[in-house]
Formats: structure tokens, C-alpha cells, sequence
DNA sequence: ATTTTGCTTATTATCTATAAAATGCGCTTT
DNA sequence: AAAGCGCATTTTATAGATAATAAGCAAAAT
């Protein structure tokens, strides 16, 4: 069965939509809550049904107006509000990267299923997505090996990924004043200040930045491979960072100084400039993740050459 | 229900390998069966019980001869022998370089399903690993949408394609004399050789060599992302000249003296002689595939802002 | 003491089924 | 007549089931 996940994210949505409005005030079309809330109208319905039954909205015939405009209301609960896939994206990379999985493990979609509570379908499915990632390799007939997140892994994502963040720094460097790409990267520059101001409290805000930063940058290639490419390092970085606290604030407040350096090259127009802060930026990128991937590295070889056979 | 190809597939292979036996010879034990045929030992046993039922083998209690060696058995018809992932593979790159289906066309799981006569899953698992290749895009809840074989897609996939191709070239160069990959070299050397000699009868064999060969180049590299990337363009020429024959004794003539060229460039240790004929193989193979994608340019950017709506 | 075989158990590939969500069409209401 | 709504239909996401295949263990044969 499908899980009602669309649903309740959009209730919750509605919530916080309706709150905006004043008691008495009419619910706005179903066609705009569709816009709104980025679901079917379908499922804007069903929101509706539910909102009038726990009395947010008071539904009379084809008329309905909010009934109680703020707080106090029960929303779905969070963990409710994940589909499937999701769900065994974040437990499949908790169970890589936390749960010292030797590289050479096999994969067995049996197992995950039941330890995911899932059905195979979902896991074979997740693997199928994921490996172009990497990580891991499939043998037909007889399931996955994990490759291992080692230091190997590390270098080779930044060798590509030196390649394409330097192809697409030049093809910006060489865009035209007027593509609207310089005002967007204007605009970051700001949100790297204003959070660099904040970096005591809100230095965790950083990870998403830095996802935008480089996919801004890496859009002037224009080149689908390149953008996608990116997808892998998000993330690892994503996942990575989340589980891996260690000197957090310092880290990201160095990035920040090296994503304003870069920004401040590209505008200058400078490419030897634009190329060593690049390049700069990278190395501390590449050390942060090399610190965590090696731990595996005597392991690493061992068990390859032992699961080889 | 899991479809029994490898089993048929080990039984064809089976018959080849009896049929070097001299009736009463006696068949090789399960084990060594097991690794000439690739399969596991239950597989083995279903092939020689299925050998003894058709009186190919004799088996008295655990001694098995041989009782025919020669011809005259019934082989499973290749159809029998590929899996129902392999043939919605081939199915739908037929389906996509052949149907005339023009960017922007909206990808239904139920209906190639319907098409193909497999169930759901296959499809999507199938669309799931096809997603990395760059030409179709997922929108949740709602199917998927073929982005097109245009002129750009090929534009963006020899742009990395010359990037990754230079990058192993120049690691090739500078493999240390030893390196059992310039034996290698040597040995496709003289299948080029060969095959140009045959040309006029074995032209299509071109395709596989080529392969092979720029596989062999790119693991100079040894960095998964850039092999596992070929993987990409292996299987557009792959299915791409598969379908379109036009000028193919031509074109391989061509690329094999492109590629001998390109051989003894590397052999020379001149890294200029060798860019310089990597770049014309390169070109020349851009030109065939971009004369194949031009027919939609025109409809292409049409249908595209017409359905992103 | 190793190979080979017989048998049992675990796992993958594939199909079928179904609730959730999206889509489409004609009827109301403004 | 344009916008909004009710309802029927289609499609996707997920679970569950099963034959084919692989993996493992212990007895039998070299």
C-alpha cells in the first residue's frame, strides 16, 4: 500500500496556511490550494475533508471558512510525514556510515528489509538508484557488495570533482554581465555575510549554503552530467556532516571565508584568482572527508582481497 | 516468478562443452561444471538431470558419461535465454531511438508495461537505473518525462566524454613501462590490425572492439566515476549503431585507423601526437552521433517549454 | 584428507494486488 | 464564459507471494 505521506505534509501545510488567515475568513479555491501546496487536487480534498472534521474549517455546502485560525491543533507527526523511499535512503546511509560496515560486505536486500521494516521492493529499488554512487556493485542472482566508503572512494569523487567545479567556474567567469546567474551569486554572497555574522548560533545552516553555492556554480556548465555529478556529493556530504559533528562550527565558518574568497574572484573576473581560491576551497573539502574515510584504509585492502576470491 | 534463463542458458552452454567429448568420456564433476558454466551448483544439477532426461548424458547412480556427443540436440532458442530486465532494456532503447517520441513525452510505467508484457516493477526498475544516463527525469507521484536524444544531450555527453578521455589518455601515457596494460595495448593493436584486414566481411565486429578498446584507455584512470561513466556511452553506440546502419562500413573503417593512429600516438610517449589524434577519434565519433540526433532540434525546444507548463 | 554429491535453507527476480495520489471530464456556480 | 467543484478513471508506490537460483552443511566416495 501506498503510504498517505503526500497527505499528511499537505495538512500540515494547510495548517499553516490557514493560520495566515482570520477566523471567518473563506478558505481560498481548491485550485489554489493545488498551487499552493504543490499536490493533486485530489489530495486537497482530502485535506479538506479532514480539516472540516477536526473543525479547523467549518464547511457549509460549497462554502467553507476558517474556523479556528491559530495554534492548538494537532499536526501529523514528522516521522509520519516521510514516504518510504526516504526513509530507507536515510536508514541505508546511517547503516553505511555509522555502523562500521567493513568494506566487502555483502548486501543482503533480505536483511534490510527486515531490519527497514519494508518490503524488498523498496530496497531493491533504493540499491538500483544508488549505485551510481559508487558505493556499492551488484552481482546478479546473488546480491551487493559494499564497496566501502574508504578513502579510495574520497579521492576519486574529487578528482571528477575538481574537473567539473573548475569547467564550471571558468564557463561562469566567462558568462555575460547581464545573465541573471551574477545577481544570484550577489545574492549568496549576502547570505554567506549575514550568516557568517551568526556563526556562534546558526553555523548548521551552513550545509544547505554550501549545496547551493556549488550547484549555482556548477549550473554555468549547463551540462546535465555535471549538475547530476553534484547529486552524489550532496549527499555524502549531507549524510556525512550530519553524523559527523566533530569541529563543526570551525569547519564551517573557514568554508564560509573560502566560498566569500571565491565569490569575490569569479566578480573580479580574475581566472588564475578564481582557480587558487577554487582550488583552495576544495583541498580543505577533500581533508575534512579524507579525515573520516580513513579509518577503514588497513582494513580496506584486507577484506577486499579476502571477499575477491 | 523468477524467469529460468540462467538455467537455459547454462544448458546451451553445456551441450557446447560435452560436445568436445567423446561419447563414454565421463562428465566433468558438478564443481568444475560450476565454474566453467558461471552458475552455482543447483543450477548444474538441474542442467544435468535435464542432459540425463534428454539422453545426452547417461547417469547410472552417481557416474554420468557422456551417451552423444555430437549435434542433433535441441538447444533452448536464444529467446528463451534473456532475462525479462535485459529485454525491457533493449525494449525501450528501441522504443526510445526508434518510436519517433519526441522530448517532453511523458513516460507512463503502466502502459510500457502493458506494452512490454512484464509487470510494473520491471519497468521501474529498469527507469530507476536508467535515470543516471541523463535522458529521463522523475517527478514524484507522476511518472516520468523523456527529456529526448537530442543534439544537445549527445553535445553534453561528449563534452565529459572528451574531458574523462583526455584525463586517461594522459595517465596512460604515464603508466610505467611494466604495466601489463601497454601488453594489452599491444594485443588490441593487432585486432585493429586484423579487422581492418577483413573489413569488407567483419565490419560489424567494430562495435565490441571499440568498446574494449576505450575501456582499456579509460582504466588508465582508475577512477570508478570515469569507467563507470562509459557505461553510459557504451550503451548509446551500442543500440544507437545497432539501428542505424547507414555508411557502418565506412564509419568503422575510419575509426579503426582513427584508433591505430591514436595507439601508436600513446606507444610514441608524445603527449601532443597523442592528444591530437584522441581529439580527431573524438570528433569524428561526435559528428556520426550528433547526424542521428539532429531530426528533433527543431520540435525539441517546442515540446520542451510546452510541457515544463 | 580432500573431492564430490545429496539435501536443506536462504536469497533474488518477478508477478499480482491494492490504497494513495494524479488526471480528466462535465456540471454548477459566480 | 470563466472559475470552481464532484465524481469516475488512471497511474504510482508499496506490500506480499512464489519459482528460480545461490549458499551451506553433512554424508559418501575417492
Amino acid at each position: 500500500m501506498k503510504t498517505d505521506t503526500v497527505f499528511k505534509r499537505a495538512y500540515n501545510d494547510a495548517l499553516d496556511l490557514l493560520s495566515k488567515l482570520n477566523r471567518g475568513e473563506p478558505v481560498p479555491p481548491e485550485s489554489k490550494l493545488t498551487h499552493q501546496l504543490g499536490v493533486s487536487r485530489t489530495t486537497v480534498r482530502k485535506v479538506l475533508i479532514e480539516l472540516a472534521d477536526r473543525g479547523v474549517v467549518l464547511a457549509d455546502g460549497r462554502k467553507r471558512v476558517v474556523r479556528k485560525s491559530k495554534g492548538g491543533f494537532q499536526r501529523f507527526p514528522k516521522t509520519e510525514t516521510v514516504d518510504m523511499a526516504d526513509q530507507v535512503e536515510r536508514r541505508f546511509m546511517e547503516w553505511m556510515l555509522r555502523g562500521n560496515v567493513r568494506p566487502g560486505t555483502v548486501i543482503n536486500e533480505l536483511e534490510l528489509a527486515r531490519q527497514f521494516k519494508v518490503a524488498t521492493t523498496g530496497i531493491r529499488e533504493f540499491l538500483n538508484r544508488f549505485q551510481r554512487f559508487g558505493l556499492i556493485e551488484k552481482r546478479p542472482n546473488a546480491g551487493w557488495i559494499f564497496k566501502g566508503f574508504t578513502n579510495e572512494f574520497a579521492l576519486e569523487l574529487f578528482e571528477i570533482r575538481e574537473m567539473f567545479e573548475f569547467r564550471s567556474a571558468r564557463a561562469f567567469a566567462a558568462l555575460p554581465n547581464k545573465s541573471p546567474l551574477w545577481q544570484q551569486l550577489d545574492e549568496m554572497r549576502l547570505e554567506h555575510v549575514q550568516l557568517l555574522k551568526e556563526i556562534a548560533t546558526r553555523y548548521h545552516d551552513f550545509s544547505d549554503l554550501d549545496r547551493r553555492f556549488h550547484l549555482l556554480i556548477n549550473s554555468a556548465s549547463t551540462n546535465r552530467f555535471i549538475t547530476d555529478f553534484y547529486d552524489i556529493i550532496s549527499m555524502v556530504f549531507h549524510y556525512h556532516y550530519q553524523w559527523n559533528k566533530q569541529d563543526e562550527r570551525q569547519r564551517n565558518e573557514a568554508a564560509l571565508r573560502e566560498h566569500i574568497s571565491y565569490i569575490d574572484a569569479l566578480k573580479s573576473h580574475n581566472w588564475a584568482r578564481t582557480e587558487t581560491t577554487c582550488a583552495l576551497h576544495l583541498a580543505s573539502a577533500k581533508t575534512t572527508l579524507l579525515r573520516s574515510t580513513l579509518q577503514w584504509d588497513g582494513a580496506a585492502s584486507k577484506s577486499k582481497t579476502a571477499t575477491a576470491l
